[in-house]
RNA sequence: GGAGAGAUGGCUGAGUGGCCGAAAGCGAUCGCCUGCUAAGCGAUUGUACGCCCUUUAAAGGUGUACCGCGGGUUCGAAUCCCGCUCUCUCCGCCA
């Protein structure tokens, strides 16, 4: 969330940033809310410190044996009156405080303008499409003739959008996986995490998801657990309601999880396949880092992400997601796109973002200065490394050979016991 | 699932109705002392939100809140009462 103060002292540049976005949000609502907040506040207070002295000698009087039922019958009156004016503050702060939770973040200044992902500009192309001497095949026929895709029997066991992976499928993301966990770890210095994969409703307000993005989760029965939508909520609550030394950032964290999620508002979207699916594997990349080096630590991640597409000879490009199609709590983003010959188009299999201080200061993730001892919000970041399933949906099609069949990357055959390709 | 114990500042730990934002110790920071280091001495040492002052900064002044979380009793709650969460111990169960 945006600090309550710099909205209100600069609230006509946060309207612009929040016009360019596309978002309409009513902020004379929040400057009423605002206004009335700080006037209930100093009468409560005004209130509480006229108790407290009175009460102060009230106990006075007690301790010389002397009478204060007078004073006493006046603090009933005041008391009375406090817990009336907290009342309506509270009210106040609760419509302010949901007010500026669903506020998104404020752009970087090098966001381009543009209202939807057409207006996305490439920064950054790599890699030769493979030429193919036959129609490539889409991802989905491949596996499902290799034998190694089964999404006929993933939605008996479960529905829509779950898969089960056999033999070799289930082998190469565990191998891709594996390998994108060693890479982030050994050569760009990651520290691995494995966390829970539910967590709590503190946990998903603190990194955005909630409460704005409730109807994306999936919710545990009769718990007020959520399973998660990627491995940045746990990671990135690490440091939820603390406060970091100085010296240990930036801090860089690497963490293999599930994925869940609702996907409300996708049906009819990439209904086959691994694209879209309400379960799927991801390896995430999580930094904490000063602010004056936040962004540099982005263009770091991104070349992180984009790294293992290197290694696996998958051709990609990167967009800088433009105002309009930026993630709510994202300041600045940018997307990898791995290209899939199958589909004849690239897709995202990575999301590299600077969330600046918007996501610590909803989970209030500080760190103190060394030289002046003050604290200060941290910058935190975060981007795929990468989405596995869509991973292997790469890796199928950019591989696939005329006879049917899939060579395995080079990077990749360590982690498979030395196989070179899959054959039905 | 059953029984019991507990939750206080960066840490240890005192505090059972007002003199408590909270003793003491440790740690940390600054200063003094000192050939150097250590020891010693002194001072400082939580967070948030308002208001005043100020250039809408910093510093300063002032007020309020916070002793796991939420309610209640009371003129007044870290302290008493109720509910919840978490932690620990024992028993049972379990991978």
């Amino acid at each position: 969330m945006l600090d309550i103060k710099f909205l209100r002292q600069n609230i006509d540049f946060v309207r612009v940033k929040m016009d360019e976005r596309g978002q309409k949000i009513d902020f004379d609502r929040f400057l009423a809310l605002d206004a009335k907040r700080r006037d209930l506040l100093q009468a409560v207070e005004t209130l509480r410190n006229e108790r407290n002295s009175v009460s102060k000698q009230v106990g006075e009087l007690k301790k010389k044996k002397e009478d204060a039922s007078e004073l006493i019958a006046k603090m009933g009156d005041v008391s009375a009156k406090i817990k009336e004016y907290d009342d309506t503050l509270r009210v106040t702060e609760e419509e302010l405080n949901a007010f500026v939770m669903i506020v998104p973040n404020v752009q970087h200044e090098s966001v381009p303008q543009g209202t939807g992902s057409e207006d996305n500009p490439v920064v950054r192309t790599w890699g030769e499409k493979p030429a193919f001497t036959f129609e490539p095949k889409q991802h989905f026929d491949l596996g499902e003739a290799l034998g190694i895709l089964d999404f006929a029997r993933g939605a008996k066991i479960t529905g829509a959008r779950f898969t089960l992976y056999r033999g070799a499928g289930a082998a190469l993301e565990r191998a891709i996986f594996n390998f994108m966990l060693d890479l982030h770890t050994t050569e760009h210095g990651y520290t691995e995490v494995l966390t829970p994969f539910m967590v709590n409703a503190d946990s998903m307000t603190g990194t955005g998801q909630l409460p704005k993005f409730k109807e994306d989760l999936f919710k545990i029965e009769g718990l007020e657990y959520y399973l998660i939508p990627t491995a940045e909520v746990p990671v990135t609550n690490i440091y939820r309601d603390e406060i970091l030394d100085e010296e240990m950032l930036p801090v860089y964290y690497v963490a293999y999880s599930p994925c869940f999620r609702a996907e409300a508002g996708s049906y009819g979207k990439d209904t086959r396949g691994l694209i879209r699916q309400h379960q799927f594997n991801k390896v995430e990349m999580v930094k904490f880092a000063r602010p004056e080096t936040s962004y540099d630590e982005l263009e770091k991640l991104t070349a992180n992400a984009e790294e293992v597409l290197k290694r696996l000879g998958i051709p990609f490009r990167t967009v800088c997601l433009c105002s309009g199609d930026l993630g709510f709590s994202s300041a600045k983003t940018y997307d990898v796109e791995a290209w899939m010959p199958g589909q004849d188009t690239y897709r995202e299999i990575s999301s590299c973002s600077n969330f600046e201080d918007f996501q610590a200061r909803r989970a209030a993730i500080r760190f103190r200065r060394k030289d002046t001892g003050k604290t200060e919000f941290v910058h935190t970041l975060n981007g795929s490394g990468l989405a596995v399933g869509r991973t292997v949906v790469a890796v199928l099609e950019n591989y696939q050979q005329a006879d049917g069949s899939v060579i395995i990357p080079e990077a990749l055959r360590p982690y498979m016991r030395g196989l070179e390709r899959i054959t039905p």
